[in-house]
DNA sequence: AAGTAGTTTAGAACGGTTTTAAAGTAAAAA
DNA sequence: TTTTTACTTTAAAACCGTTCTAAACTACTT
């Protein structure tokens, strides 16, 4: 399926500006990454966009379910292009982010969801510090 | 032990206004908050401080271990008097925290932490939304 | 081709947080 | 005690990531 199939199985039109965020969000390599690592890359690949155009589209992805957005403190949202379920190493001191897939953590006992709530999803991060 | 003598503890001076803010959140009642909440509950309380010198006391108090600060990806920073290592349950829609014990939640394997790193805790999120 | 609903944009606005720099206060030194 | 020093508080401004505004533009429908 390539990119415009994607938008537009998505719900999504496949605007210009769109289609040159899908070319570099959608092509199998997953990434971290905020909205202004994204406008860099957009501006080096020849293009530009409107730093709105860049969150009207990163909200849209992510309610489509086309990128996640990572749970952390950080000043600056971070967004995931790796949709599948997975966790995360965290260095604190430098904000980068490493994908811990499912298979390599178990939660073996969980606690019971509140009444009237339904689990939506768990994410663990484990904070990396620098040994010595 | 009595507020003063927790701040010098903890190699902070027991100024007026740390004073204020140990009294609302060292009284051993676990609560979840954001520095708004806190000038509020100040001001509440018959006296003031500025907004500078919230967030200043709440940065020491963060670093001395006194309060942590939870990691979700808000728009405004929660903290949290309950320092004890556990997790929690986050509504998305309202931005509620409730927090799960340690006891209540076992992590059965944990993937090998990256050459050079320790692991500096882990924080477990449970999204949970309304159901139906 | 014409209509319309959705999208992009520059720029302003917003809101949480940090910085500035001057005045005030706590602890240490004399 | 007084003096000195380092630390703290503050109002106000600055900062910075993000959202809003409203006008121009574009994709889709008829
Ligand atoms: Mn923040
Ligand atoms: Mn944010
Ligand atoms: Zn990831
Ligand atoms: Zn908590």
């Amino acid at each position: 399926m390539n990119n415009k199939e994607k938008l537009r199985n998505a719900g999504l039109r496949p605007t210009k500006q769109r289609m040159i965020v899908a070319d570099i969000l959608l092509n199998g390599f997953n990434r971290h990454f905020t909205a202004e690592n994204l406008q860099d890359e957009i501006n080096s690949s020849g293009n530009s966009m409107s730093i709105a155009t860049v969150y009207n589209c990163l909200k849209k992805f992510k309610n489509c379910g086309l990128i996640k957005q990572v749970e952390t403190s950080k000043d600056t949202a971070i967004f995931d292009t790796n949709t599948d379920y997975h966790h995360h190493f965290l260095n604190e001191e430098t904000g980068e982010l490493i994908d811990i897939e499912n298979e390599e953590i178990s939660l073996h006992k969980i606690p019971e969801i509140p009444q009237g709530y339904l689990n939506n999803g768990i994410e663990v991060i484990i904070k990396l510090k620098r040994h010595n």
